[in-house]
DNA sequence: GATGAATGAGGATTCATTCAT
DNA sequence: CATGAATGAATCCTCATTCAT
């Protein structure tokens, strides 16, 4: 997973400090990661993150030059450009808007929202004020895009007839809010639900899709057969 | 001591003093509010907060025993009796369940979206973690009643026919979703959208409403009429 | 037991005001008193002596200038002229030097070691550094007379023949010992033996004197029949 | 790493930084240990402490975790061990009572009473109350075991005969009293006698050992008949 | 490059002391 | 006189950052 790795040469088994030597950068920000997302900003000590990487404190500092940098680092370094790879998907995507919007959802929740990149957003939404530039960055590589993706899908099923029109700005933050939900769940404390009120993301995603495809459903077409959310009837 | 009062030559008015003192914690309470919201828990300083409350740094402590404490009291006092009173007025409410379900969300956003209070949640979701104790009152006192409250709006909606059978909790998760967002786009910096993209929170609100209430549509009835989300049309 | 006591005049009921204003001082080195003994200087907060005095923090500092005064007072008040009265008694007691020698010892208990007064000591041998006016004074009216008073004792001994010649200081030194010992181990944690390891006074008393007394004894002359140890005759 | 060492120019010294840091945790017990004997542990700053030692004020945090910690580190490498080290010697003693009696305590003097040592001893006896867990363990670890050396000298005395049986427990107090007489005329100021009134501590010993060996002297007169103190037998 | 000992600015907290009522 | 709210100097302690090895 750390992309350091990719340059490692060791094919059997090189020497560990030579390995190890390449990798730190990269286990430095996963390290960190993990830290900033658990603990916020001012709650990570950078000991921390270097005994978590297995390296000394001295160390961290070798690569990034503070804190800060640190933290920007770690944000930029999982801000990759997805959404190219998802635009082009887009464009050759075939299927009805139903399928689309599930497909979008579903793709969106396996490669970001259930891996640590969702850690990032949670970071940006909780310590974005603290670094402005970077909210910046973060708004212009990541919200906007994505905002633009959901858009897009919607203004194809208006205009193959799937979907009413509507404001797409306000319904895509809708389809955002769902989305976001699910990140804070699973990173923020006060969101994850207790033991009795499991929230099953796949099981939310088809439940929310569910309801803005019937709410933005063409007036009064045939009525849909994908009813099921799947947990209680 | 009482009779000092009468040598005081303001005559509404309690002596400075005593009226400064019952004043007092409500004062740091609300100077507490406003900067943990904007600077996070870690990152305000109790000089700060009593710097801001006109107060000196000694003063702050003699009301909260901890930065801690000050933290857990600002919250309680934003929080407490809520839902009690909102649960009365749901009780009392007469009307449809498109009527009530865009009345409570714009209720929410008059009383706490709008206000400082919606600070809170914010703080909480971007540092809960570090106060699992707070976390906890939190989740239990907030978080867990307005999920309640959104249940018992739907069932109601249920019970009289104006709404279809649903999962209760993923519903009612969409929603808090969808609140959720417009307090992360008042606080958060990489959701507070950019110039050209306003959000507009009741245009938002009403937004939301109408999908969900076509989402949630009782089965192939009568054709809605009530279409305009009021952006568009 | 408070001095300001005498002063009252309130026969059966004066109003309560007016009493407890005469008494305050005396309240107040009191529970001072405790507090030094129990807590040292630094460890007792002003706070709390007046809590125990029963008046609010700022009384205190009506009648002491500062805690420092406060604690001078305490001593100053409880170093009375005991030293004048007892030696009145040594002038006219009669009776063998062992005898004295007890009676000593044991007067002292009953008037100093046992009461509160001995809690002045611990304070002078625990804190007189950081008053060394304070610890002149002591010294002075206190360890020197004291030491005095014994040497008188040991001389009158030998100027009756019953004790041997001896170095007077070195061995009142060794008596006072035994008293510091007392005190210590009444007022002093670590000096108040465990469980299984109970010190009577009074034994202890007995046990020294007979000691010392046997050590001192006149040369080879006539075998002491002093043999009652003191406890349980 | 090790290579840099061969550019150092001094031979037999450890490379500055390296030397320094073993030696630091003993150079700040030493540093404590003054200012605790010297103004109490209340009235000791850390600055001073890290001040006195060369070092900074964090560095003292650095190897111990808080003043308390620091204070107990102070303590328990100031006792550690010395009672196997004197019971050993007591085992493999030869020779009288008497002579064992004085060696003893002159050995304490010169290990203990005489060196910094002592100054815990006036601490603990001044302060222990504050830190009833410390208290704790200077008592098992320092009075309760010369309770018990003292004990088993006294007892060796008796079964050789050199001694008249006793009341073991009163007569180790009245030897630990005249001990703890040393300590306090050394660190307490009050009893730190004038000008005039010197007081030599090996004069000191010498007296009252001999007056206890007078005083406990098996008796080569009559045989007593007051054996029972009342505790044991 | 890596280490980890050392630093010291920064912030929470305590508590003697003041003073308006 | 008595009160107790307010003050702020003093101190402990944290942790990002530096740098000699």
């Amino acid at each position: 997973m750390p992309l350091s790795k990719f340059f490692c040469t060791n094919a059997g088994l090189a020497p560990k400090r030579a390995r190890r030597k390449e990798a730190r950068p990269g286990e430095l920000l996963e390290a960190a990661l993990d830290l900033f997302v658990e603990k916020g900003f001012a709650g990570t000590r950078m000991e921390e993150v270097a005994a978590r990487a297995g390296v000394s404190k001295g160390t961290v500092f070798l690569y990034f030059a503070s804190k800060e940098e640190l933290f920007k680092a770690v944000v930029r370094h999982n801000i990759s450009g997805r959404f190219t790879e998802w635009n082009a998907e887009f464009e050759s995507f075939e299927g009805n808007s139903a399928d689309m919007l599930r497909y979008c959802m579903q793709t969106w929740w396996e490669r970001v929202g259930a891996t640590q990149a969702s850690g990032i957003s949670k970071l940006m939404i909780s310590e974005g004020r603290n670094f402005p530039e970077i909210a910046e960055f973060y708004q212009r590589e990541v919200i906007e895009p994505g905002h633009q993706l959901i858009r897009r899908v919607l203004q194809r099923g208006i205009d193959r007839g799937e979907l009413r029109a509507m404001d797409l700005n306000y319904v895509a933050y809708g389809l955002m809010a769902s989305m976001m939900f699910l990140i804070l769940s699973k990173h923020s404390i006060v969101m994850s639900l207790k033991e009795d009120m499991t929230l099953d993301p796949l099981t939310y995603i088809a439940c929310q899709a569910d309801i803005f495809l019937r709410g933005l459903g063409a007036e009064p077409t045939a009525p849909h057969t994908d009813t099921d959310t799947g947990t209680d009837a």
